[in-house]
DNA sequence: TATGGTGATGCGTTTTTTGCATCACTATGT
DNA sequence: ACATAGTGATGCAAAAAACGCATCACCATA
């Protein structure tokens, strides 16, 4: 859309912070872009960048104008998107905040499934953890966001929440596996490799411990789920997880078949969930910018997210 | 704003239902316009009018693009103000919707007080009842936008209302004029001189009407304050007004010294409350689009009605 | 004091937009 | 049936706007 051009381009200095920088990522010379911003400040008749000698800043005006901006095009995005819905052909692009958690299998499933039918649309989807996750709905970066945490602004419109009960992730022959549920005293003793401190489950276990006045035995820490999880064949170790991150091989629920399942490597693993007495569940959260209407391509696969959770996690969702 | 030149032509055409039309109104050719729509359609990948031989007419794609155009044009409205307002310079541009009666002297006075505090704001006043105001605001030709009547659309968001009760007027001298308060068989057989059927007032009248099954003499209808009100010193007539459209001369108590008062025509008036038991009160609504922020200039004026009203009418007034 | 970074500006060139003339089409009235 | 007056679309030359290069002025830092 031609007409957004200028308005692009000041959201490109704004993020830069610089024109050369911002001139480099669109493709143009520095003074074309220059000229174009001292015009829209022109016509508006006041500065919207603080010029200084490594750059520019946006003042107070400049704040205003950008959010501005962004609404714009945010909103001409979901224009284009319903307009593309009336031809019967789904179109837009959808941004989507969220943990790794989340990106791990629940989302590339439900995305892989959404594109063979819209195969028009595309995705984006960062990896953000509670505030930055709410601050990318806020300044548009983000259309659906998903928390696992208190949710903090006001801004932050919940769709839908489920709950999340902490699994204790082992190899199928470590003596816990015999357990359905796992006590936090079970797991004295037992080296254990637990998420970086900033993580959502961590934080639950945390409390868990506080709470039981229980020290785990903590002999790694790790933000990546395949490094927890893979070193459990080696060592007779636990890691923890929410079952929606868990590989879809590993099971919560004790199977009698589970070691005819043993195959591949992932299957060698179970999960067993703590008693919520010890580590409480945590609350995952979907939500999106409150009072936004969202394009088509967004506010549909929103649903299908909420479909997907209702139907997996039927006693632990609300909407 | 420059980039928002072809935004406003595709409003204007939308308006007018034809290029060159609009482009007269634009002083430009029809030929650079039509370009322009051309262009805009081929950037969207699809058409938004349909060409008939009369003219153009949107297409709901058109429908839904005009409304996205509508709305950043207010809202861009809405950021220039606010970024004046930064500078200490208030500016802006204030559009309301209002029959008649507001339009009278409630409004005069309180956008003349306005604009003698801010004088770079400027002011449109629609003369528009009902359902047609509550379109302007949808349509975002009106900012703010008073409602006597029960509010239909869910798109309108009431800030506040005065209750209006039906006032009789008639000369000073009239039998009527002893008495306090109007009871509606006071009226039989007395001349009255009605507003046009689709006035708020009128309704209210006839729902008294119904409910007393009393008929009133009417020898006159009109939709003339002016005439109604001036008619009045010429026959022992009686007319009708809500406080709000009354003169600022006529009050509504009676006063020891009212005879002192007739220096002037309109003191030769006086006005009587109904019983609001045979002519229900009447509800003003003052309101905007629900969900939009307003500009600031309008913002601050609308503060400023609901202060007026609320010293006003004390008793009658909702926030 | 030299250097490397920033945004602003004059000027010639390129791209875009505009207006004129004209076409193709369709109602409407003679 | 035909002329007429209205509509939007299009080819082409002129006008206007945007662009890129070279350069300036400024500032922080080494």
């Amino acid at each position: 859309m031609r007409h957004m051009t200028n308005l692009r381009f000041i959201d490109a200095v704004a993020r830069e912070k610089s024109i050369r920088k911002a001139a480099e990522k669109l493709a143009i010379t520095s003074t074309a872009l220059n000229r174009r911003i001292l015009q829209v400040e022109d016509e508006l008749g006041q500065p919207l960048f603080e010029r200084l000698p490594s750059g520019v800043r946006l003042n107070t005006a400049g704040e205003l104008f950008v959010q501005h901006v962004r609404n714009q095009i945010a909103d001409l995005a979901r224009v284009q998107s319903q307009i593309a819905d009336l031809t019967g052909v789904r179109r837009g692009h959808v941004k989507i905040a969220g943990g790794a958690d989340v990106l791990r299998f629940f989302l590339p499933e439900l995305v892989a499934h959404y594109r063979s039918q819209h195969n028009a649309v595309t995705f984006e989807l960062l990896r953000q953890y509670g505030d930055a996750a709410e601050a990318s709905l806020l300044s548009l970066d983000a259309d659906l966001a998903f928390v696992f945490a208190p949710v903090r602004t006001t801004d932050f419109q919940v769709i839908a929440t489920a709950r999340q009960t902490v699994h204790c992730l082992m190899s199928a022959s470590h003596p816990l596996a015999k357990k359905d549920v796992i006590r936090l005293r079970d797991c004295i003793d037992v080296p254990a490799i637990l998420p970086t401190a900033k993580s959502g489950v961590r934080q639950l276990l945390d409390v868990g411990q506080m709470k039981r006045n229980i020290k785990m035995n903590t002999i790694i820490e790790s933000d990546s789920f395949e490094f927890m999880q893979n070193y459990l064949v080696h060592e007779h170790a636990i890691s923890f997880q929410i079952p929606i991150s868990l590989e879809p091989g590993i099971t919560s629920k004790q199977t009698k078949n589970e070691t005819k399942n043993e195959t591949k490597l992932a299957s060698a693993i179970v999960a067993r969930p703590f008693d919520t007495d010890d580590v409480p569940a945590g609350i995952l959260h979907i939500g999106q910018l409150k009072g936004r209407v969202l394009p088509v391509a967004a506010a549909k696969f929103l649903d299908n997210i909420i479909h997907m959770l209702g139907q997996r996690y039927p006693d632990d969702f609300d909407q």
